[in-house]
DNA sequence: TTATTAGATTATAATTGTTATAATTAGTTT
DNA sequence: AAACTAATTATAACAATTATAATCTAATAA
């Protein structure tokens, strides 16, 4: 039940250095429901870690992306998002505002399955996302 | 059937120029069955006009986007592609070499609902990738 | 056809997200 | 505690995209 705790075990098991900083990324990855950018992370740490390097959360979160604590995701805008991976869910997100909310649903396993068979790929994993106008934005939207 | 001349007619009743340039764009997204990167476009017309700025690429892209003939996809590699818009699919993708395959499935409007149901939302339309290794890379996996 | 004008293109600079490099620092192991 | 290796920092480099200002041109109508 401990998210934090496991994914420490996770980088421990895999021989990765469990260093202050990163410690602090995984936490604030863990307890923001939001997907931040490495910008985001950076200057929510930057209280704590006054003399942290942009470089550190590049750095880190590309190895957590290679233990499989974390997703990388990139969407329409500049730069990519990151999540911590737990239970399998979409993303639906809103064209307005742009938030992101999450949504779990079973994985679309025949989808991938006909995708096979039809283009002959070994089918891996997928992911998708979902577009619309979020509450708060209904009524808003711009034409 | 003539996709470039209903384009065109689009471009027109939308109170767009058309431009050399322009046209070539087009013409290059219709015939071109890959999903090109801004920079792809700019290079393979080249030849046509040595003028031409790479803006010139980013802004009709913009243009041909708001008003519907061109979707913006983003994968997790460092720049966007283009895609024609014709009729609905995905993209199945290998994560060895990359190429881009396209799809064709129903729209899953039931997993559309449901996202809407449960998250207030009201949903628009949604996106799906599909990651696999294709036949031509199968055998050659890194690891 | 020509003149007009709003919009498009060009060339360039600026911006932004991300990665590479080298020196320093800090976990971990002996 | 010493040694070794990996991580962090600071900085520079890079690449994709956007902004700006000057020039040019497609569409329109006189």
């Amino acid at each position: 039940m401990n998210q934090l705790k496991e994914a420490l075990d996770t980088l421990k098991d895999t021989g990765v250095r469990i260093t202050p900083q990163r410690h602090a990324i995984l936490e604030y990855l863990i307890n923001s429901m939001s997907h931040p950018t490495a910008d985001e992370i950076y200057k929510a740490l930057e209280g704590k870690f006054p003399n942290m390097s942009v470089a550190t959360v590049y750095n880190n979160l590309r190895v957590f992306r290679e233990v499989g604590l974390v997703k990388e995701l990139t969407f329409g805008d500049a730069s990519s998002r990151f999540d911590f991976i737990t239970t399998h869910h979409y993303h639906v997100i809103c064209q307005q505002c742009g938030k992101i909310v999450d949504f779990h649903y079973p994985g679309l396993d025949e989808v991938e399955h006909l995708a096979s068979h039809v283009t002959g790929f070994k089918v891996d994993n997928h992911r998708m996302e979902i577009y619309g106008i979020c509450p708060d934005c209904t009524g808003k939207e711009v034409h």
